[in-house]
Order: C-alpha cells, then sequence, then structure tokens
RNA sequence: GCGCCCGUAGCUCAGCUGGAUAGAGCGAUGGCCUCCGGAGCCAUAGGCCGUGGGUUCGAAUCCCGCCGGGCGUACCA
C-alpha cells in the first residue's frame, strides 16, 4: 500500500513549477491554493500571481498571464485555466484526475488505512489525554477528551505519526490521601460503625462500592458460620464443601499470584524477593491446613489484598500471628456464648477486620486510586459502538473502546522530581528562594511570574511533577508531545510553557523546541437535560459519568458529538435531544448512508452482479451533476486527512462526513443505481463502493462503527 | 486587576490557516414512497459574522480598543 499525492498537492507542485519558469529570479513565495465557494471559478484557486506581482511590482494580471502561459492545459491534472479580475488563477481539475482518485479509493486494500500519509515520517509523538484524577469516575470532560484524543491518535497514526497514547494518573498528593481519608471512612462505616466522611473528601457512591470490596460481606458471613461447628471446622459434608468451594483451587490460585508477582512487581527485585517469600510461606501454611478450616480465609484474605497490589508494612510472621489472633479472638467471643443468630459473631468479626487492617498498614490510599484506575479503565474499554439498546439491531459486535499504551503514575516520578529540582537549583538563573519555598522564575522580562515548585514544608508541588514527567517525556525519546487538558487546567498552560523554554536552557541536550510540547484544552460540557443544565460536582458526588453516557445515548453517538466542535469551544451537550430524536442525529445519518449502500450492493450482487466494485466499470459515464458532487467529495478525503492532522483538529472528519452522507443521499434519491443499462450500473455501483470506503475510513479515524445495516 | 477561551440563522455549531454571492443540523412551514433501505429527498423562511478602528487588491478569518459570556489567576491537582 502506498500513499499517492493528494490533487491539491499536486496542483501546488504545478503552480510552483510554472511560477519558477516564468520567474526565475524569484525564490519561494508564499503561494496558497484555496477552493472557492463559488463554482463558476473552478475547483481550486490560487493567489500566486498575486503575491509574485506585488514582490516584483509587477499588474496582478500580467503576471497571471505569465505564469499561466508556463501551466500546460489541457493536462490528465488541469481541464482549464482561467484568470480572474484582480489576478486570481482558477483552476478546474481535469475529471481524469478525480477519477483516478476514485480507482484508487476503491482498489485500495484496507479502508482503515486509506488516507495514509507520509506527513508525519515517523516521528515520535505522544498524546496524553483524559488524565483525570484518580479519585472518581470519569466525568464528561473526560469523555469528551477520550473522544477527542482517541480521534487524534488515530489520525497521526493514519498520517506517518509513530504516535503512543498515555493516561497520567495523579496518584500522589493531597487529594489522593484525602480520598484515602475517604474511604476509610467508608470502610468503617461498611463494617458498621459511625464515621463522617472527612472535610472536603469525596462522597460518592463509588467508594461505598470500593469499601464492601475490602469486606466481602459473603466473606463473613461463612466465616461466621463455619465458626458455629466446634473448633472452627464442620462435620457437616455439605457444609464442608461449601467451604472448600469458597476457596479457589491451589493451582488456579497459585497461577494468579504468579501473574501477579509478573505484572506488578517485576520492576523492583527485592520487592519480589519478599513478596515470593511471603507467598512462598502462605502455601506452605496453606497445604498443611485441612480444606475445612475455615479459618484459611484468613490468609486468603491477605493474599486478596496483595493481589490488588497493596503494600503491607509487616512480614508474613505478623501475618500469621494476626491470624493466630484472630481465631483466639473468634474463640473467646464464643465462650462469651456469641452466636450467628444475634449478629455478634458479623460484628465480631467486623471488629477484627478493623484493628486488622489498622494492624497490617494497609494503603486505603494506593487501595483506593486501584480500584478507580481499574474503573476507569473499564469505562473506556466500553466506549465504543451504538447504544446497548440498539447494537443487535444494528448488527455491530462490541468492538475495541479506548485503550492507551501506557498509563504513567506520578508516584513513580519521585526520583525524576528530586532531580529535576536539583537540576534547577544548581543552575540557578530560573530559580528563586523565598518565604521558605523555591519558585520557578520566567527567563525573559515579560513574563515575570513565579511559581513553587518547593513548598516551605519540603514538599513538592504539582507544578515541578509535571516539569519533572514532560521531562521524563522528552527522556523517553518522545519528539512531540500533546497533551489534552481539562478546563480547568487552562491556567496551568502558559507557565508549562514557561518551563519547558527554561528546561530547554538548562537541559540544552534535549532538545526541546519551541512547540515540542502543544496543549489543546477540551473545554467544558454543559449536559442539557429537561432544558436545563445539570450541575456537576466531584465534591457532592452527583455528575453525570462516561458509564451514564454510553449507555443513555451510546458511544457513538456521544463521540460524535463531541467531536462536531473545535475542542476548545465550550459545548451544550443536550442529552434529551440526543436520544429522543436519535432518528434525526447526525450519527444515525452518516450510519444510514454506510447501511443503505451495503444494501444496495447487496442486492446487485444478488441480481447478477458478481464482483463489486466492477473492474471494467467505465467511469465516465459518471456525468451528472449529483455524482460528479460525490465524486469531488470523496477525492478531497485524502487532503482533509491530512490537514486535519496537521492542525490537529479531527472535529473536521465528522463535518466532512455529514456532508459526504448528504452528497450520497441526493445522488442515490436522483439516480437509480442497479437498472437495465448495465454500463451505467457498473459505474454507480462502484461509486457506491468508492463512497462506502470512504465512509468506514472516516468513521474508522473517529472510532465511531459502521453498521452494514440499521 | 492580569491571563486564556468563546460571541456566525430562533437554538447548537461548521466555515479547509486571508479569497469572490455566508454553510449545516435541530426547530418552523409546505411538498415527495407501485421503484436498489423514507433513519431519506426537495422547497420556503431565517444573518450588518458582538461592536468600533487598523493592516491590503480582498477580513467571519490577522492586529488593537471596547461590550457581552465562560474559565483561570493557591505553598490544590
Amino acid at each position: 500500500m502506498t500513499a499517492t499525492k493528494t490533487i491539491r498537492q499536486q496542483l501546488e507542485a504545478t503552480v510552483r513549477a510554472a511560477l519558477a519558469r516564468a520567474f526565475p529570479e524569484q525564490e519561494e513565495l508564499r503561494l496558497e491554493l484555496s477552493r472557492p465557494r463559488e463554482k463558476a471559478f473552478g475547483d481550486f484557486a490560487t493567489n500566486a500571481a498575486m503575491v509574485a506581482g506585488k514582490k516584483l511590482g509587477l499588474n496582478p494580471m500580467d503576471a497571471a498571464r505569465k505564469i499561466v502561459e508556463e501551466i500546460e492545459v489541457p493536462s490528465p491534472l488541469i481541464a482549464s485555466v482561467d484568470i480572474k479580475k484582480p489576478g486570481f488563477i482558477n483552476i478546474e481539475v481535469a475529471r481524469s484526475a478525480y477519477l483516478e482518485k476514485l480507482r484508487e479509493i476503491a482498489t485500495f486494500p484496507d479502508d482503515t488505512r486509506y488516507g495514509m500519509a507520509p506527513t508525519g515520517r515517523g516521528k515520535k509523538v505522544q498524546v496524553e489525554f483524559v488524565s483525570a484524577n484518580p479519585t472518581g469516575p470519569l466525568n464528561v470532560v473526560s469523555a469528551r477528551a477520550a473522544a477527542v484524543g482517541d480521534a487524534l491518535v488515530r489520525l497521526l497514526r493514519r498520517t506517518g505519526y509513530d504516535v503512543r497514547s498515555e493516561f497520567y494518573i495523579n496518584d500522589s498528593g493531597t487529594q489522593v490521601e484525602l480520598l484515602g481519608e475517604s474511604l476509610k471512612a467508608r470502610f468503617r462505616q461498611a463494617l458498621g460503625e459511625k464515621c463522617e466522611i472527612p472535610e472536603g473528601g469525596y462522597p460518592g457512591e463509588y467508594l461505598t462500592e470500593a469499601a464492601e470490596e475490602i469486606v466481602p460481606e459473603k466473606m463473613l458471613q461463612s466465616l461466621a458460620q463455619a465458626l458455629e461447628s466446634p473448633a472452627g471446622g464442620t462435620d457437616d459434608a455439605a457444609e464442608r464443601e461449601r467451604a472448600a468451594g469458597f476457596l479457589p483451587a491451589l493451582e488456579d490460585e497459585r497461577e494468579h499470584i504468579d501473574r501477579f508477582l509478573e505484572d506488578t512487581i517485576a520492576a523492583n527485585p527485592d520487592e519480589r524477593r519478599n513478596k515470593r517469600t511471603y507467598f512462598d510461606d502462605y502455601f506452605a501454611f496453606r497445604e498443611a491446613l485441612e480444606p475445612e478450616h475455615v479459618s484459611l480465609w484468613m490468609p486468603l484474605y491477605v493474599c486478596h489484598l496483595s493481589s490488588l497490589g497493596l503494600t503491607f508494612t509487616g512480614d508474613m510472621l505478623d501475618r500469621l500471628v494476626w491470624i493466630e489472633r484472630f481465631r483466639s479472638y473468634l474463640r473467646a467471643q464464643r465462650v462469651e456464648g456469641i452466636t450467628v443468630e444475634d449478629g455478634g459473631m458479623m460484628s465480631a468479626g467486623r471488629v477484627f477486620l478493623g484493628e486488622l487492617v489498622e494492624g497490617v498498614g494497609f494503603d486505603f490510599s494506593r487501595f483506593a486510586v486501584a480500584e478507580i484506575v481499574r474503573t476507569q479503565q473499564a469505562s473506556l474499554e466500553r466506549f465504543y459502538g451504538p447504544v446497548e439498546t440498539l447494537r443487535a439491531k444494528l448488527g455491530v459486535a462490541p468492538g475495541e473502546g479506548l485503550r492507551f499504551d501506557s498509563w504513567f503514575r506520578e508516584s513513580s516520578l519521585k526520583h525524576d522530581v528530586d532531580e529535576m529540582l536539583r537540576t534547577l537549583l544548581s543552575d540557578g538563573r530560573f530559580v528563586v528562594e523565598k518565604e521558605g519555598a523555591v519558585w520557578l522564575k520566567g527567563g525573559d522580562e515579560e513574563d515575570a511570574n513565579e511559581w513553587v515548585m518547593r513548598r516551605s514544608t519540603g514538599q513538592p508541588t504539582y507544578f515541578l511533577s509535571d516539569i519533572a514527567y514532560h521531562v521524563n517525556k522528552r527522556k523517553r525519546g518522545f519528539e512531540q508531545v500533546i497533551d489534552i487538558w481539562g478546563p480547568d487546567h487552562h491556567g496551568h498552560v502558559g507557565r508549562m510553557q514557561t518551563a519547558m523554554k527554561v528546561v530547554s536552557h538548562v537541559l540544552p541536550d534535549l532538545e526541546i523546541g519551541e512547540d515540542w510540547l502543544r496543549v489543546l484544552i477540551a473545554q467544558q460540557v454543559n449536559l442539557i437535560k429537561d432544558g436545563s443544565r445539570v450541575q456537576m460536582s466531584k465534591r457532592s458526588g452527583e455528575y453525570v459519568t462516561l458509564d451514564d453516557m454510553v449507555s443513555e445515548v451510546g458511544a457513538d453517538v456521544a463521540r460524535f458529538f463531541f467531536l462536531m466542535r473545535r475542542c476548545n469551544s465550550h459545548l451544550d451537550f443536550d442529552v434529551d435531544l440526543a436520544m429522543k430524536t436519535s432518528e434525526e442525529n447526525p450519527v444515525y445519518y452518516v450510519q444510514y448512508a454506510h447501511a443503505r449502500i451495503s444494501s444496495i450492493l447487496e442486492f446487485a450482487r444478488q441480481n447478477g452482479y458478481r464482483e463489486i466494485p466492477p473492474p471494467l466499470a467505465d467511469l465516465a459515464l459518471l456525468a451528472a451533476e449529483e455524482e460528479l458532487e460525490v465524486i469531488r467529495t470523496l477525492a478531497g478525503f485524502d487532503e482533509l486527512v491530512r490537514v486535519s492532522a496537521l492542525a490537529l483538529e479531527p472535529h473536521r472528519i465528522t463535518t466532512y462526513l455529514v456532508d459526504l452522507a448528504g452528497k450520497f443521499h441526493r445522488f442515490y434519491h436522483n439516480h437509480r443505481v442497479v437498472t437495465d443499462d448495465r454500463a451505467l450500473s457498473d459505474a454507480r455501483l462502484y461509486l457506491c463502493f468508492a463512497v462506502r470506503s470512504i465512509l468506514r475510513s472516516a468513521l474508522s479515524l473517529i472510532g465511531i462503527s459502521a453498521p452494514d445495516s440499521m
């Protein structure tokens, strides 16, 4: 598969060559090639004569005549050339050039790669987006960033960049500590205690669910029941079986733990040894016990926590001590006559769990972050396709949602952060120390701002850590970094740009150029429901999540809506409209065109058209205005992809899709495709096929499904 | 106060990096199914592109000043 030049590129080369021949002494000019709105002015117009005329002090009309003399007309590319009033050169593209593009589209082997271009030249680019704080489910702005970022990644990939997507997890700092405190409160509540969510914490319901993960209710029940029989075991066969079934098979557990060891702690050999020892001990312990000893539950429980990637302050012996303590604790409770019936055993178990979790130094923040990141990942993976209720009807398989190439943890940057600060301090040119804190200042006079990097408490700020993070990106070899941030970060853009400029002076070897970092702001989304805005606030715990959107309007509609607007403009998303009038939706309009073509092609196949697209179709028969409109639009697609990627504006693809679908519907309405006229039918089937290819190509660029029937 | 984003049809937004007579969807009104998919098509109405200057052959687009809306402006992230 090779990429050919777009028609615009071909024309530009031709005009430049003509210009160079007409005015050999003139160096390269910044000439423009635009598409006139008015059809009478041709397909393209160039201001070459006006620009050149001005430079050389010539009348633009005369310059235009000189240039036009040097353009070969007619040629396979250009049908005719015309000079208009101030000095425009209007170019009519030859039909052969359009038909050539049409052929290229229809014969291109892979629709999901059509439009590929060498523009990026394998440049190593990172797109970082969503990067929501791990303090709750993904909200609407995250959904928007996800749609835009994913489309951008696909767009850049299509145009020859070596792109990696990244999600940055802010898993350290005050907010995360607060999150841990909040989870701890929920945990206490789950144990039956009265406990308030701390001031400024996170009252959302999702933490209750996470807390219940820590205290699996059924484990407690099972445990309490088992302890009703003498010596913590049971003679009842059914009960024994149930108890045994409560544990995973030994081999399964081993496999699970091995995988855990590989994934989570491979990076740190010391940690690995500790864990390995712990698990070996655990297995030894476990194998020594009879299956019906349900008190085995406790090591299982400890293991369960470990498998979630949590660290413990104690070692295995400590845990065994705890387990022993638990047994005697429960026995003691038994002696005092506590039974399952009065709920005493349950609460005894709860109290003990509370103590255990405190005793092993359970890290609530880490657990909460791990838990939330997991749900965020799951949400993103579901971010594809039509709404669930239509999925079967539209015949779309659950496709791959959004997967990031990497998830980067802020907590892994500790070393980089320290080093960054040391480097800046020893350089000295851009730092100020005052009021016990360390500040960064811009280099030049016009940027007199100063920002704290290290607090007087000695703690680094988010700003410093973000500088270190971006330097880390550069060190990983990215030649260009694109960040998509939420609206609350837009004040951060300026100082980050300043910081990168500073870094380029302090660490010149990194070669951080002026536009190495490009930041897009995914602006605010106002959800309109029942005609009024839905208020969103993390603090109140009430907001519309990505999951809500996917289940209510579907990922296709959500993505399309987000990509219909430039990402830096505010957006009113009318949820009622998106659902209520879903039949009038632009998404369905576009998808309908796709399904319609599939249906036509199927109809043709059943009526004796064996090969589609018909290889011998005479495309010159496509001469109706509606057909030419469609062809011109198709022929412009590769150029659109190129320009959208350069401008980092994926929303242009959706605009294009609506336009193309409209032109196709118009064509369809005025011309029957399959008729008695075999030659004409062949040509029109060819056209239909090409339209479908481009629809697929464009839809795949923005991550939206292309159903064959609806 | 300073900085960033946004003002285009009743509503929500495009407008291809400065081009010629301003573009969609929704909403309104009126038409089109013996026929490959009517989730479609056609027509009508709706605009001083917030406003005043500037740059030039030419501005919705670039620059400056106002006016309106939103958001930043923490030793939060």
